[in-house]
RNA sequence: GGUGGGGUUCCCGAGUGGCCAAAGGGAUCAGACUGUAAAUCUGACGCGAAAGCUUCGGUGGUUCGAAUCCACCCCCCACCA
């Protein structure tokens, strides 16, 4: 077995990170050579990327401490065609301008996770749109698409469902996605040598064709590695919250609601995330995961988690900012803080209104709440005040005080004559800064 | 192009003239229990503080009354060509 000889591989292994890689283990040995340039696309397909792209994301670090060149590949063309991968329906295409917009963001992005300046193993990041713009549809069809036999294609897992699942379908546009991924890994080896790709498991059939390619038309010999779907336990999506996505970016998700997002994982899926989502070695992960087991109570396992991570992503800054909030929120008393204090958790990222006093001296507390975000609808407003879930620095409201805001927000009560925090239910918290 | 079957509230899916804001399940929110878990139990679940307002592909029509009946239109699926 050469993996067994390649450090990288099996740690990957260990951490659960390997879903499928080319046959014969020969990725292994091939890694064992310092210097091989990996490569992991991204298509831009929102604004920012979202915490499932944080595998193959930190897989390209991992491969960089490893001694490999990174390489993040921006699908600035990809992202014009929309990947059929996973996708049970069509999608709609964005317009040219939006997508090279989002991919400038998602460069930035990216950029922050991997190192430029590491000697031979620095990264790069490129954009498909560099080398496919370039083509015209002659030539397209004539060198590439004349490498692809649609009898094959068609039974790729990700075209195959589209085309027996009723009601759905596929167009030629998505057909061709796979087309231009090939193309892509072909460039790469040719203009970067890049001899390895991975991407998440659902990409398997991207790369595979990628690599059949890369080798009639370049005579290399290149690897492809697939990193597992991120699954629940429970069964339900991962990376979605009641609010939904959970971005990377810290204007979209704050870093508070994303370190909370992580220390509210499930027990059952805490350990595996700490082997998917940190850089702590797999043997202090054991160590936590053992030791929670012996002791009774709250595990130490997601508090981990959720730093780090947080860490990773949003820096020392935001992951201390995350902690204040969620200290001052959930274990202290909040009449504890100071006016300081709370602007900073303003400015820390708590969800938070400003508001004139004299909006404040009619309506319905529901319609304030719902406006501020808190809740989808006033009727959840209603239904928590039913159940003394709603508080109002610490004071229980009821449904009585829907329609009188001025006692739900009396000058008597305010911290220093402006801070209210609204609590709703267990976990979510606002903060109110009335105005004159 | 022909024939048959469909389009219901976030999703799945009942409902074939009044008792329908519309069964049931899922998702979601809140409560209890806990550990800011899981599981379980309870409540809410179109919008609205309320009065009330707006829904069942679209548009018209029949009727005291329509998601349910009629006409036309749009879209989807299956089989045939």
């Amino acid at each position: 077995m050469t993996t067994k000889q390649c450090a990288l591989l099996a740690d990957l292994e260990l951490r659960g990170l390997v879903a499928q890689q080319t046959g014969d283990g020969g990725l292994g040995g091939h890694l064992n050579e310092n210097g091989r340039s990996v490569y992991c696309g991204f298509d831009p397909t929102a604004e920012s990327l979202h915490i499932g792209s944080l595998v193959p994301l930190l897989a390209l670090r991992r491969f960089q401490l490893a001694g490999h060149k990174p390489i993040a590949l921006v699908g600035g063309a990809t992202g014009l065609i929309g990947d059929p991968s996973g996708k049970s329906e069509e999608r709609n295409l964005n317009t040219p301008d939006i997508v090279s917009g989002w991919a400038e963001k998602l460069k930035t992005q990216i950029s922050c996770f991997i190192d430029f300046d590491s000697g031979d193993c620095s990264a790069a990041v490129v954009n498909n749109l560099d080398w496919v713009g370039g083509y015209d549809l002659l030539r397209f069809l004539r060198e590439i698409g004349k490498h692809f036999a649609v009898n094959a294609m068609i039974h790729k897992e990700s075209v195959k469902q589209r085309i027996e699942r009723e009601g759905a379908g596929i167009s030629y546009t998505e057909f061709s996605y796979m087309l231009l991924q090939s193309l892509d890994f072909m460039e790469l080896n040719k203009r970067h040598d890049c001899t390895v790709q991975i991407g998440g498991s659902d990409q398997w059939g991207n790369i595979v064709e990628g690599i059949e390619l890369t080798r009639r038309r370049n005579h290399a010999r290149v690897y492809g590695m697939t990193l597992p779907l991120v699954t629940k336990t429970d069964g339900s999506k991962f990376g979605k919250t009641e609010v939904g996505t959970v971005w990377l970016d810290a204007a979209k998700t704050s870093p508070y609601a994303f370190y909370q997002f992580w220390l509210n994982s499930a027990d059952a899926d805490a350990y595996k995330f700490l082997r998917y989502f940190t850089f702590l070695p797999v043997t202090e992960i054991d160590d936590i995961d053992r030791s929670d087991r012996e002791q009774q109570g709250r595990p130490e396992a997601q508090g981990v988690l959720a730093g780090e991570v947080t860490g990773l992503v949003h820096g020392q800054q935001g992951l201390e900012a995350a902690r204040r909030i969620s200290k001052a929120m959930f274990d202290d008393r909040l009449t504890d803080l100071s006016e300081s204090d709370l602007e900073q958790l303003k400015l820390d990222g708590l969800p938070s209104t400003e508001i004139k006093r004299d909006c404040l001296q009619e309506g319905a507390l529901t319609q304030l709440l719902t406006e501020a975000g808190m809740v989808k609808a006033g009727r959840e407003v209603k239904d928590a005040l039913k159940r003394n879930a709603v508080l109002i620095n610490g004071e229980p409201k009821s449904l009585q005080d829907n329609m009188n805001l001025p006692s739900c927000f009396d000058v008597q009560k305010a911290a220093y004559q402006r801070f209210y925090i609204v609590k709703l239910g267990k976990k979510k918290y606002h903060l109110f800064d009335v105005r004159r």
